[in-house]
DNA sequence: TATTATTATCGTAATATTGCGATATTACGA
DNA sequence: TCGTAATATCGCAATATTACGATAATAATA
């Protein structure tokens, strides 16, 4: 049993739980970060600087991609990414939402 | 190797990430935005509304409670959950303050 | 052409997370 | 006093997640 059941929930409620996933790992925290004080970069520039290996930088990049907050494009062999700040920003208006009516509610 | 390096990231790194953890599951979510409704709110009726076993409930109750965001208090048998809004409020503005830095530090 | 660099993916092992039944403890009502 | 209700915790099985070595494919350079 260790599957969420995600069925039982109501889509913005699972759609919470999936943007606050992206976040739920420090690693993936990090690589966001970095990524947006930088011009565009390279997954091996998150090797150096995170310090974890390059297929589970890779790996969190994946995450990160799929979610839809990076762009990319190759350069020759190399990947460079950058945020999409747009995505950011729907997330950050989802999330603030949720958090000011939850907090609103209340008594 | 299923250990996540939290000793590699900062501590702010590691606390956005731990914030975003308690959000990371659509239960969690669920039982946050069931109780911000209600004046106060028990386990069992989180068990009816939610649709999981009490045993579960009660294990999400206990991460959202070890991240600060409950308070609760027996009235005889029954606990009554109630939100805390000031560390809800503080999760908020973290949340917030990554999100804002890291899309103003893009060109 | 050979070598090096870059990266996504696969496979694996270790650990974390999820859901739930069982249970012990406490409170309450008949 | 007994029976019921409420809840945290334990133990367990199943699944997800984490980290990494190995590798294949591609690009660039000597």
């Amino acid at each position: 049993m260790g599957v969420t059941k995600r069925f039982i929930y109501t889509n913005s409620i699972n759609e919470i739980a999936n943007i606050a996933k992206v976040f739920a790992h420090p690693a993936r925290v990090s690589i966001l970060k970095y990524i947006s004080e930088q011009e565009g970069c390279i997954c091996n520039d998150l090797v150096n600087e995170i310090g974890l290996s390059q297929a589970t930088i890779s790996q969190h990049l994946s995450v990160i991609g799929n979610a839809g907050l990076l762009k990319g494009r190759f350069e020759g062999k190399k990947k460079c990414y950058c945020l999409n700040i747009e995505r950011f920003e729907e997330f950050q208006t989802l999330l603030n939402s949720f958090f000011t009516n939850t907090t609103a509610n209340c008594c």
